[in-house]
DNA sequence: CCCGTGACATCTG
DNA sequence: ACAGATGCCACGG
């Protein structure tokens, strides 16, 4: 399908929104590669939209790069990467553990 | 219109 | 491997 032009530029916080909603059960994806999936490299910008409004989506499947979990939030991620099945992995950092990221890393 | 902020990424020493 | 510094992008005031 050819989408040229988008029929309503979407802002960047619907199009975070609907990529993270986007990522099924199990896998996960960096800031980065979300924002790259947008086609900017504000991975920053990312983290600022799930602050505000990931309230509503499946924020913990976003995670950084190396495979950690949203700071500040390992504790509260954690049971949901149980409960999906993503492969997780020990740590010794203060998170306790970490995403197995070239497992369970989401690729469309 | 300019500045500060933030659930980040990447490079260098 | 670790810590510090710099770059990036979007948004609100």
């Amino acid at each position: 399908m050819v989408r040229a032009l988008p029929e309503q530029p979407p802002g960047f916080v619907d199009a975070v929104l609907a990529v993270v909603d986007d990522i099924p059960p199990g896998c996960v994806a960096t800031y980065g590669d979300v924002a790259a999936m947008l086609g900017s490299r504000g991975a920053r910008a990312v983290g600022q939209v799930m602050a505000r409004y990931g309230a509503d989506v499946p924020w913990w499947r976003v995670i950084r790069a190396g495979g950690r979990p949203p700071a500040g939030h390992a504790e509260r991620a954690r049971p949901h990467y149980e409960l999906e099945g993503t492969p997780l992995r020990p740590s010794a950092d203060d998170d306790g553990y970490r995403i197995d990221l070239a497992a369970a890393r989401w690729r469309p």
